[in-house]
DNA sequence: CATGAATGAGCCTTCATTCAT
DNA sequence: TATGAATGAAGGCTCATTCAT
């Protein structure tokens, strides 16, 4: 593993144990097993290791759509695959995207925060686009505004889930059922 | 209005311009027009006007939903109005809610941020349940999780909008149509 | 008691338990039960309180002794009882002491201290010349000076017991008998 | 010199000139010519570096009574010696001592006291045993526990001169007069 | 590339003191 | 006399960043 590699994953792991502000130079240099200038010599300030740390996720995020998603199987349980992949996401890296958000919000514009889901976004609008041309969703959705409405939505009920709630495993299923109920009544999905 | 309002007030003033963490006491003082040392009779520290703010914050959000939306009007066109209150808010307060956010996973437990938000989420509830009880919507739904699905939604959809986009007015419309189908058909809506 | 008095009392107590430095003038008020500003009306700054304090200490110090020395008895009877009084005065106000000595020696100058023993000294400057007139100790003493240095010795004595030392009763049994010999030889006491 | 031991000198210099409460860490740094974040590297807490001095002061202590007390000279000379070494230690470190004996009895345990003076008991203890062993002081003497009394007589008889009086010259001598005089009765000194 | 000692600007917080009531 | 809210100066300490080695 590289130094950058090192320092990234130091990082992640420092910023999801103590938050953004009480996450030192001091404890990712000590974490990743470097000096405390070797730091600057890859990131030129403390917080620029969030875009880093950003790609990382949404690589693992990616990855784990893409291994958990069947694209054989009939539609209607590719969403279900998508909402439990999205759950899984949010239940292991929930925290680390409130604190990305966070340290954008922090630094630099918000916007940057669509780039960076851009490619899940990218795969939810294909995901869509292709049901729609097979005639199982309706044909009055538009599927880019739309994936990120349902990405919106699977991450507010999975948050409701793993941030907020304490008896996750009995809640879990019901948010699950409402959830992909509301998906299926909001797609309009046909069941071929 | 009293010391701590004004605190309260100039606080929300310097966090939304300076962001969490360069919103420093002497700006939030120098803003409300008091001495440093008065901050602390009020506060305990400097990050624990958060919560205070958060209330501000929602009680304005309850104002305007119930200002806003004519429980005398048919569904379908209260329905309208909580998106286009939704939008506002997000609109006018988006960036709040981010800071609180930040703020609060920074500071105490992130489920703290369900009791501030709860009088939303009960608002929404009885919104639903009463349009359930009239027929309005589909009777499979479960108006207290589905509450929190649709607050998701709306803000979501209205953050690809203020945060994000930059063309908003025309964005906008056309993100607002798409959001209503989308809850149309979730809900199950018919047209009496 | 007048609040000036409770406020001297409320000192001591402050002052022993927390040390000067962390006495806050918000403690002392507490626990005088009296309000912040009342403070000032009897006493100019928060160190001023330190004269007042030693006096008091000074006139328990002068108590102790003449309700603990017996002038009835043989001068080495009394001189025994001297050293046990001068044991239980450090024993119950030896960190006081320490506490005034160091208030003062940041304060004022230091030759204030001898203003305030002056009166513990006077009274050992007595009980020696009564004896040397009486031809019990030696004629060569100079009681003025050897007072100071006897208060100081016993003084020391005692810290050495209540201030340091862990194992105090047994240990304080052989320093005493240790000093009561030292002080027989120095003051070439005579067994008539 | 070490930066420890140019803020070590520095820290001695500030403390004797300003007293304990008005030393600041920025005085302290501009004396020793560095930084200020250089001072929390090598102490944790503006008076963590206290038990340093004290250890410098007692390591002075020792060698002026080792370069100020001739072993061949006759005990008698030797304890005269003694005393005009413990009145130049008191009349250069008097307020040192005072300061540091202030500052540990406001941070740590006053035990630690004993501690730092113990190299000067331990001295003392050695000279009067050897002296006893040759019979020039009383066999009655218990030369551990005198050591610490005889220490603090002279400590007591040379801050009456330095500490509080104002005529040092003309009094010295006659205090030291006292003490010696007081001395040789209170160890049964033999002139052999 | 790597190090880590040194830097120093800057902020949060405390608390003695004041003063309008 | 008494109050206690308000003041604001002041300082301990942190920590991102630099740079000589």
């Amino acid at each position: 593993m590289s130094k950058e590699e090192k320092i990234i994953q130091a990082a992640i792991e420092v910023f999801r144990e103590k938050g953004i502000e009480k996450a030192k130079v001091s404890d990712i240099v000590k974490a990743a097993g470097i000096a405390q200038g070797t730091f600057y010599l890859y990131f030129p300030s403390r917080l620029s290791v969030m875009p880093a740390i950003a790609k990382v996720m949404v690589e693992k995020i990616i990855t784990a759509i893409e291994e958990g998603v069947s694209t054989q199987k009939p539609f209607e349980q590719q969403l279900e695959e998508v909402v439990d992949v999205g759950f899984s996401i949010t239940k292991e890296y929930g925290d680390l995207v409130a604190l990305i958000y966070a340290g954008i919000a922090q630094t630099e514009h918000l916007k940057e925060w669509e780039n960076i889901y851009a490619p899940y976004y990218a795969w939810m609008d294909n995901f869509l686009l292709q049901a729609q041309q097979q005639g199982t969703i309706r044909a009055s959705i538009d599927t880019s505004r739309s994936s990120k409405l349902i990405i919106g939505l699977i991450e507010s009920a999975a948050e409701q889930v793993y941030l907020f709630d304490d008896c996750k495993d009995e809640t879990m299923k019901l948010v699950k059922l409402e959830l992909l109920d509301f998906l299926h009544h909001a797609l309009g999905l046909r069941h071929p």
